[in-house]
DNA sequence: GGAAAAATTAAACAAATGTTTAAATTTTGG
DNA sequence: CCAAAATTTAAACATTTGTTTAATTTTTCC
């Protein structure tokens, strides 16, 4: 039995809901009002202006977005179990929330929030030692040569890019939403095995 | 010595670097018509509305995205040889126009294109045979056994994404622009490495 | 050189935008 | 129960939006 929404959290996510399908610019604040279904003016009487309560959805979809990873990495694995339950967990993640990516990189592109990304995002994943257990592996053999900010790049590409191409490659390939899906299930386990292989040297010498 | 610039070409220009930066709703007609140096009105004496110019941006855009490939692909190549090329190329390209991935993701994404990808797109890729070429390899063991619209997929995710990530990139570890173009030049090697050593068995039995 | 056509401009248009005002309604707390 | 506070509404606001009109300038071509 859920509790009633406040008015508050009913234009929240009507706000999140409208905001991630149409991106900033792609709606008006009527738009919102619409799907809370009220007047415009509440809005302004609980966010003050539409950029404001943008830069609030904005907010919390980072978070969204980062979380998975904070999890991980603070847990208490090997690297190589850390990346393939990270690709798992977002894989699931954004099976749930496929808009997610688009969003945050489409928002940040064009500049819809012009503070730097919070120092209270990163510092968590940061403090996860995840770094250092990766330098660690390298020193050791145990991983392939490689910077911590191309693996960054290579894990991201390969876990958000599939939700963020959703509308191409169905294009692409004449497929419906559902085979797509179905495709992004395969692939979970695709990219684990590429990412995995490519990084984590098979015999380390014996 | 370049002949000059016709109006129309100048509005086409105009609008190309206005819709790429901001998209098609983060822009208004006279965004475009200033950086032409002329009157609003000419854009419409000339192009009719702004979705028809758009349009016309966008196809042009869509095209330039899918260049390479055909290149590639009709080329006269083996099967690893065109990936490995259509990786290069596709990296050469973007570094040149890195804006051109999130214009189109985005703009598909949010439906500023009603039709469906014209078949003049998609015929000239399906033409070069290059299916039949993977189907072929795959049935002698020379490569995984792996459906074509995953090989997409994983493609696309490491070619697109990089450029896309931009921004996110470049706060998430704290570096410079200068820094991120070096990123993905790198970037390049490592996903020809990963994904021909994942796709091609090393090893074809003897 | 001058009329017809094409290109360019300034101005106006209605509609939509984000925001504010002030009034009406509902909730709160004594 | 009732006044004060909080919430919600309808209406108005000034700007900006895409588009059109009509006038002006430039080019074309006989």
């Amino acid at each position: 039995m859920k509790r009633d929404q406040t008015t508050e959290e009913k234009i929240k996510a009507a706000a999140k809901k409208v905001f991630m399908t149409k991106g900033f610019d792609g709606c008006s604040v009527r738009d919102i009002a619409k799907e809370v279904g009220s007047n415009v003016a509440l809005l302004n009487y609980y966010f003050r202006s539409k950029e404001k309560l943008f830069e609030l959805i904005f907010e919390g979809a980072m978070s969204d977005f980062l979380q998975s990873m904070i999890a991980v990495f603070s847990s208490d694995l090997t690297l190589k179990e850390k990346v393939e339950q990270l690709i798992d967990k977002e894989f699931t993640f954004f099976l749930e929330h496929p808009e997610l990516p688009m969003f945050i990189l489409q928002s940040l592109h064009q500049n819809k929030t012009d503070a730097p990304m919070p120092s209270h995002f990163l510092e968590p994943i940061a403090n996860t030692g995840i770094f250092e257990q990766f330098e660690k592996a390298k020193a050791q053999g145990e991983v392939r040569d490689i910077s911590i900010r191309n693996v960054t790049l290579l894990l991201m590409s390969n876990v958000h890019y599939p939700f963020m191409s959703k509308k191409l490659t169905m294009q692409f390939h004449g497929i419906s939403a559902e085979d797509f899906d179905e495709d992004l299930r395969k692939h979970k386990e695709i990219v684990k095995e590429l990412i995995i292989n490519y990084l984590f040297i098979s015999n380390p010498k014996a």
